[in-house]
DNA sequence: CCTATGATCATCT
DNA sequence: GATGATCATAGGC
């Protein structure tokens, strides 16, 4: 399991932490799992115009002000629900979006969800949650509960990649989304490109967009 | 391979 | 009334 003070970290490095980490939902229809390939970090300084906690707290945001250790779930765009952990400590609004699983059990109750090939399971924050059957019921749930966060039983062996957040309009610039480089599981972005390796225990600079094209 | 667009609705201006 | 941490589909190269 993953302890509540693990995630009262830093948002940004909770983030990278998060990958090779189990998801997993005790259903009555049987177990749904994955292993995360992908995440999104969401600050809470103030210094993240991009997070949903950036003008304040809000009905529909308020567990990422909670404390840490639970999940934030929003609907998107009307259709879709993305699943955050929350972290940091309580009163701060920071998050991480779980982006991309590698399907591992269950799966074949996530085709009867999602009706795609294996390889467009969960390889989104939309399509995850689908995949998983996470529903906005699950907003402030404990991270321990039916819908769990397992660690990894080993440490990573691929390497981590960040790079620019996708379909944000603002803060393009920051490079807080991280996933394990060539993971076929990984959403599939232009945006890919633009990534670069992050060595352990350094945290990823904000390149400005004009540079960053250059890679400079 | 890539980019463009409609669906759909809670939240915020 | 406009926006948005998305997805599936359609069409161009």
């Amino acid at each position: 399991m993953i302890p509540a003070r693990f995630l009262a970290r830093p948002c940004l490095e909770v983030a990278p932490s998060l990958l090779g980490c189990t998801l997993l939902h005790d259903l009555p229809g049987g177990r749904r799992a994955g292993r995360i390939v992908e995440v999104e970090a969401y600050l809470g300084d103030g210094s993240d115009p991009a997070s949903h906690s950036h003008r304040g707290r809000t009905a529909r945001n308020g567990s990422m002000f909670g404390p840490p250790g639970r999940f934030y779930v929003y609907r998107s765009m009307g259709l879709h629900c993305c699943l955050n952990v929350v972290c940091e400590p309580e009163g701060i609004g920071a998050a991480v979006l779980v982006r991309a699983l590698e399907p591992l059990r269950g799966i074949e109750a996530m085709r009867r969800s999602r009706r795609r090939p294996d390889r467009e399971l969960a390889n989104g924050p939309g399509k995850l949650t689908a995949a998983l059957a996470i529903r906005l019921a699950h907003d402030g749930a404990s991270v321990r509960g039916s819908l769990r966060l397992v660690a990894p039983r080993r440490p990573l062996r691929e390497t981590v990649h960040s790079g620019p957040r996708i379909g944000i309009t603002r803060a393009r610039d920051l490079p807080y989304r991280f996933f394990l480089a060539d993971n076929p599981w990984v959403s599939r972005s232009p945006l890919n490109r633009a990534a670069s390796p992050v060595r352990r225990g350094h945290l990823p600079r904000a390149v400005s967009p004009t540079r960053a094209g250059r890679g400079a």
